[in-house]
DNA sequence: GTGATTATTAACCAATTGGTTAAAAAAAAT
DNA sequence: ATTTTTTTTAACCAATTGGTTAATAATCAC
């Protein structure tokens, strides 16, 4: 239901975001959405014109949470060590607001990869890489960690990281953890997964 | 389009696992499942009942999949080191052969988790758990790893096992990457993994 | 061969769904 | 106050979709 003082935009907007990235694109109902925001579903239209539209809005913002301050972090001019733990600590930060922000992304690029095409060139992905890469390349010529290139070590922090919220629902079951469990595991790994990353490199 | 010489009843089975895979639950079209298996949809229903019963069908198999022969060599009695090596093999081969099934998996279990609780209690995930933290805790003893739980690890493992193939149209967009690159990215990732895995906890 | 059973299809149906329209209500402008 | 603009709704529509039916074709049992 609605809280009513909020604009109807707003309300539209929230209800969206609930829906798709609960259901995603095609799971997703007009109707539902308008219903969540306590609003006729003409006014959905009214507002957002289509629901492509409407769900392209509120992918591009999830998108945006995926990346935010991310290429700051890798390119910021600070000890790897040290950066491995800035990196982990707003991952988990990030994740831990937006807990089913990773699959519902992760879902739509699969879907529908060229979607994401306009956004990355802003990202300059190649440039933040390519600099971290370099720093790697100083600690291992100083021998303080084993060879690794910088793509397998990002990739390695953000598997750790991300596929823990990924894959919730299913660790959730298998694992026999309810949420306070799962809760309480996510705060273990907190503090462990940059020790264990750091561990895995160092010489 | 189909080969001709097999069953219907298979052609429909690949073909829904297709559609299913791809395009989820409620993306999938019967009309388009029947028109991969190159017959009519009334067929498909004549078969296999309904969309409901036919996926779940697809969903089980696809299941088993993402488990299969873990728990055995998971509770092998062989040391544990090399157990992590044959773990991240048999995720990789097994990921290798069917690239989109965990996605497939770990989406449908969040839109609906209670689907994979009769399987749960065939597979003692908690008996495999205690067998693997009962290891760990004699090499923690012996002085040859640092502390960890067992789930914690487990969860390390299968994260940078299986999150790189859930993420890869992701990754491959983001890091630019061809068909080839990504394969390639693996091949790497295969060799590496299990020696930072052993390196993050050893001592 | 022929009758029964099984496999397959075209046509159809009811429900759902994204989207439209025309009118009413509310708000803003004059 | 009244005109104009913006917001909101009920009713409707065309397309899609999962599913059914009744008839036909193929296969099998005898």
């Amino acid at each position: 239901m609605k809280k009513k003082d909020q604009s109807a935009e707003e309300g539209i907007l929230q209800a969206a975001r609930k829906a798709f990235t609960q259901k995603g694109l095609s799971g997703a109902r007009m109707q539902d959405i308008a219903d969540e925001a306590g609003i006729n579903k003409a006014l959905v239209h009214y507002y957002f014109d289509s629901k492509e539209k409407l769900f392209t809005l509120i992918f591009e913002q999830e998108f945006a949470k995926l990346f935010a301050n991310l290429a700051a972090v890798i390119t910021a001019d600070i000890p790897l060590f040290e950066k491995i733990g800035q990196i982990v600590a707003l991952d988990i930060e990030r994740l831990n607001e937006f807990p089913d922000m990773p699959l519902f992304v992760i879902n739509e690029v699969s879907r529908n990869p060229s979607r994401i095409v306009k956004r990355l060139k802003q990202m300059h992905a190649i440039n933040v890489l390519e600099s971290f890469q370099m720093q790697i390349n100083s600690e291992i010529k100083k021998g303080t960690i084993k060879k690794i290139s910088a793509e397998q070590l990002l990739i390695n922090i953000q598997s750790l990281c991300i596929f823990p919220f990924v894959a919730k629902p299913m660790l959730k079951k298998v694992l026999q953890m309810n949420e306070k469990n799962f809760q309480v595991m996510i705060q273990g790994r907190k503090k462990e997964l940059a020790m264990f990353i750091i561990n895995a490199i160092r010489i």
